[in-house]
This record gives C-alpha cells, sequence and structure tokens, in this order.
DNA sequence: AATCAATCTGAAAAGGTTTTCAGTTTTTTG
DNA sequence: CAAAAAACTGAAAACCTTTTCAGATTGATT
C-alpha cells in the first residue's frame, strides 16, 4: 500500500533505524545520508505521524478551546496560537464549546485521547469553578478567563483597570447615569463588573447593572428594555464586543444615536466599531500578545513544569471615538 | 504510566481484544460488557487515539485549509466544517495559507503525513492550476474557489450570476459609470469579475476595473485612488467582504458617504454592513450551508470514490440597502 | 442424544515508527 | 603502533491498539 520506512530502507541499502536517523537529523554518515535522502525522494515516502506519535509519545498537538471562534477576539486569538503552534511544528484542534459545560467536558475528554501537548482553554465560569479538582496529563493555560486561584498558569485584561478607565472617562465627559450590560458567563465579565462597580461608587455614582448570555441577541433584547426605560441612562458600557454589537442594533432599531441620544463604550477594537455612526469608543485587547503569551506560557510550562503557576496581566487601551463626546 | 487496554483487561479478567470489542460495540456477552464497563471506570482509562488510528488505518481527522481564519467568510466556514465534523466523530487540524502558495503545499504535504481523511480547501489560483497534476491519497472539497475543471468536488456561490445581479440592481436605480475592486488570488474573484463585465457590456456601458490582494489595507489604498479620479464613478463594486472594507475605509478617510458622494455594493454580509452609515448593500453568500455541503460531499466521496466530481453551485441573495439608493 | 451452526472469546499478529542495546568501524591518545 | 574512546550502524523491542484466526461454548436441529 502506502510507502513506508522500511521500503525507504531497502530502497537505500541501510536499515531503517538509519533512515529515522536521517529524519531525525541524528549522526549518520554522509555517505548514507545522501542515499537515504534520494531513496526518500524516490519513493515518495511520507513519515505516518500516528506512528511517530505513538511511539515517541509526543504528540505535538496543542488543543484550542473557546466558545465561538466567530467571537471576533477568539478568532484574532486562534490565529495568534496557531502561528506559534505551526513556528514550532505543532498542530492545532480547534473546538467550539458554545459556552456549553457539557461541551467542555467532551473536549476536554478528547484532548487526553489526544494525548495533546498542552490546551489553551477560555473556560466556562461553570467549568472553571472545578477546575481545581480535575486532573489532567497536560499543562492549561486559560486565556481571557481564569479559575480558582493557583492551579493554571493563565493570562486575561487587567479588566478591572479596563473597566474603571470607562468610567473614568465617561465620568470625566460629564455622564453621570452610567448603566453596565455585563456577560453572565465568565469570569471576565465578572472582573469587569467589579471594576466598573467600584469605579462608580468611588465617584459617588449609583451602579446600573443587567446580565445577560454574551450573544448579540441576547444582548439586544435586554438593551432594548433598558433604552426604552422612562430612565434611560446617560450612558452605556457592554462587557464585550458581542453585546456591544447587541447595543448597537437595538440603538439602530429604535432610532437612537451615540453620543446625541446617549454615550455608548464598551469592549473590543472591532473593525465595525470604528465605522459605524461617527465611532465607538471601546477597550482595545491585545489579542495576538494575549495568543503568542499564552503559548510561550504553554511551552515554558513543558519545559519546567515545577514551576508555580502564573498569572499575565495584560492592559487594555482607550480608544477614544465619538460615541462618549461631551454634550455641549 | 497511562492506563492502557491491557490494564483494563487484566482489572476485568479478560482479554485486551473483548475490552476493545466493548469499546467498539461489537457483540460481548452482557455480563462480560458489564465488568469491562465498570474496569472502564475504575481504572479511568482512556483510548490512545494515536494508537488506535495507527492500527485502524482511519485518522478521522480532517483537515480545512483556508487563507485567514480572520475572513469572517472563513470564519464561519470553519465553524460549519467543525460542527459538521464532530457530528461524525471527526477533528478539524486547522491551517491558515495567507494566499501563499508555498504555505499551501507545505500544508497539503502535513495532510498527507496526518493521514487525514479529507480536506475542505480553498486554493489560491496559483496552486488550484496545478491541482489536477497532484495527486492526493484522500478527497479533496474545494470550497469558494474551484480549479480546472473536473478532477475534485467543489462548492462555490454562483458568482457570474451574483455579480451581474449588483450591475442590474445598480442600473436599474440610475447608475451607470459602475466600476469594480477585485480580488488578484482567487477563482471567484476572476468569476465575479466576468459576471460583472458581461452584465455591463449587455447594458452598453463600458467596465472601469482594478485589481488588488484581497485585503482592506491593500483596497483602501487602491479605492482612494479610485475616489479621487476626475472623473470618479457613480458606484462602486466590491469583490468580497475584505475589499469592501477597504473601500468603507477609504471613504471614510475621504469624507464621501454612500450613497450621496457615489453608491456602494459588495459581496459578504458581515455584520458591520448593516450597521454603517445607512446600510450597505451586499450579495449575502450561505456560507454555513457552503461548509455543510462541502462536508456532505466529502463524505460521499468517502462513501463512493469512483462517483464523477460534483460542482455545488449556491445562489447569493441580494440584501438592498441605502447605499445604492437611488438619489432623487 | 448427536451433530451442526452460530455465537462468543482469547492468543497472537499487525500497523509504522523510534529507541535501546550491542556490535562494528573509525578516530584519538599515549 | 596498540589501546582506548568515540562514532556510527543494525536487530529487535516497544509504543497501544485493532483484527484475524482458531478454539470453545452455546443453541438449534434431526
Amino acid at each position: 500500500m502506502s510507502v513506508g520506512i522500511k521500503d525507504v530502507a531497502v530502497a537505500a541499502g541501510v536499515s531503517p533505524a538509519t533512515v529515522s536517523r536521517v529524519l531525525a537529523n541524528h549522526h549518520v554518515k554522509p555517505e548514507l545520508r545522501e542515499r537515504v535522502e534520494t531513496a526518500i525522494r524516490l519513493t515518495g515516502y511520507r513519515p505516518n505521524l500516528s506512528a511517530r506519535r505513538l511511539r515517541s509519545q509526543h504528540s505535538n498537538t496543542i488543543g484550542l478551546i473557546v466558545p465561538d471562534i466567530r467571537n471576533p477576539f477568539f478568532t484574532t486569538l486562534s490565529r495568534a496560537v496557531e502561528d506559534a503552534a505551526y513556528k514550532a511544528n505543532m498542530r492545532v484542534v480547534l473546538c467550539n464549546t458554545d459556552e456549553n459545560p457539557s461541551r467542555e467536558t467532551m473536549y476536554l475528554r478528547l484532548m487526553q485521547e489526544e494525548r495533546v501537548t498542552g490546551v489553551i482553554y477560555a473556560p466556562t465560569r461553570e467549568t472553571a469553578a472545578q477546575l481545581d479538582r480535575l486532573n489532567f496529563d497536560f499543562p492549561v493555560v486559560l486565556v481571557d478567563r481564569y479559575g480558582p486561584a493557583g492551579k493554571h498558569d493563565s493570562v486575561v485584561l487587567d479588566n478591572r483597570q479596563a473597566s474603571a478607565a470607562l468610567v473614568e472617562h465617561l465620568h470625566a465627559r460629564g455622564f453621570r447615569s452610567i448603566a453596565g450590560l455585563f456577560g453572565n458567563t465568565s469570569s471576565t465579565a465578572r472582573d469587569r463588573l467589579s471594576g466598573y462597580t467600584e469605579a462608580m461608587q468611588e465617584r459617588g455614582l449609583k451602579p446600573r447593572t443587567d446580565f445577560v448570555a454574551p450573544n448579540p441577541d441576547a444582548a439586544a433584547v435586554v438593551a432594548r428594555q433598558i433604552l426604552s426605560r422612562k430612565d434611560r441612562p446617560d450612558a452605556l458600557i457592554a462587557s464585550n464586543g458581542l453585546i456591544l454589537l447587541g447595543i448597537a442594533q437595538a440603538m439602530q432599531e429604535l432610532g437612537l444615536r451615540a453620543p446625541d441620544d446617549l454615550a455608548v463604550a464598551g469592549f473590543d477594537n472591532e473593525i465595525w466599531t470604528g465605522l459605524i455612526g461617527s465611532g465607538l469608543t471601546v477597550i482595545e485587547q491585545p489579542v495576538a500578545d494575549i495568543g503568542h503569551s499564552a503559548m510561550r506560557l504553554l511551552f515554558e510550562r513543558i519545559e519546567t513544569p515545577e514551576m508555580a503557576p502564573r498569572v499575565v496581566m495584560l492592559s487594555g487601551k482607550l480608544i477614544e471615538r465619538n460615541s462618549t463626546r461631551r454634550l455641549s
């Protein structure tokens, strides 16, 4: 059937072991190496990765488990992870959980069966809570979200600070009735909530919060309610890009415009936030950096398994646009 | 080290073969099956997929090779492919080529080494042209783009028709000087070009075309030139979502608005096209359908390898928005 | 009751590679 | 130049399953 290392060995007049050594760049006399290499070319030999993995006990595979690759944050993240992975000669197996804990456990089990080298993982809060009870045979690096302190490496945005920066920005521009619409599944949303709440209280302002599943449709439903209330807020903050999108859609339907009718700000500097109306003020996350850092942590963890778990915290950047302009 | 099928066999007091049969749902006496199942639970056994793949000669893996997962078209496509794959108990290995032929050949080689069950592939024109000379050990289904007729299955939009529909739409609304900005790497852009050209000529209009690498920055550069010409067109068509985005950015920089300054239309109903200004007219592609169809074709090809190659052509849908409104 | 068929189980081979171990050749050293 | 060390190579074991084949058990038929 398919040509294997044995056939190459025969063609080159050497043992399979020697072929394997040539492939792995071990020491082999130039002359033999030459013969093997032409034999490989002639036979069109391609290594069988399953066999290689089985014998060498290295899968050269890393798992990427995210809620939904269609969330632009995770799209960009996945690209960064893949670039780093392929540079290190590793494959990436991609898994979408839809924020569904049962899918998460199923994929984590799959990762075990694949004997992956490591996993980059954005868990739901529900699964994250049990994360230190679970035991994996591979290192896990959490991204965007984290679990109970201490068991796994993680890389996250400084969410409280970022959230507070939004409040500060709005406050400085004269807004006082600042509402927040937050996701209800991740540690990230929770941190952004507490950053918001604290910043509000520091300024003697009353927090006004709502919670929603982190997707545009669900957010739009709640946003419509908030925006139709008699005491509509002056400003509305979204805890991530999907929710911000829902708000934008609700505003369009209701014929409301920022900043004239109310100020709007949120997270994730997605393309459309710069194009819509006269621009939406957002916190930009260094998404590619997050992905690269996660891979770096993963590799370092593999190198030094005993090292104490680390948290890498990156700063967001406030992108001021017209949606939070001071009204004259 | 890790618990294998042998350990389970010992624990259950049966042979490894029986354990394997239980795992594969073959006939095994209820009593033994019971014993094996509890042994599996007790030992925490997890199958080793590498070993399984090596022995069974089924990788249960499909490759997905796309230019860039960050292009929303391919993001959505990948999600559809993965959903279908995981339903069929298959993994997906994701590869980004950046429209770079050398990365394409490298990934195709990787697919051979993985002994994948099949590949879903959006090739550059350059590689597509050689595609019938190459021989793979696995079926390949082309998506979005196709190669020289006849060797592989493919799923594409009816691009000529869609492109013509845009011209027709603009023509019906009174626009006559209709320019087109097309990508230069794919068969898709070429088809959209010829649909455009023919539709223009049928109406006695002179085609005005420019070509550009399919990414927003490159498109923005050319768009700025087009929009600054003395004989600026009445209307501008983009051959895909990334180019349309470049045009939108250029217009914003130049302070131009659609439809007042010129009409704008394009492909791919991305979120932002409905939010920007008063909406951009686009052809919406049934992206998820394209992904599902591709997987269906792949599975049917595996089932019936001899079948003549098929082309599935899906229709786009014109979403009329304000950017092509007739000027009163 | 004896035979035949059908069902179930276990021993052993197979899948394609890497790695160990021992043996052979080459190089270095005294 | 001889002995020791180093470098290289090949045979065989190992990685963990699935699958084949033959043997054993059960059930059905005459």
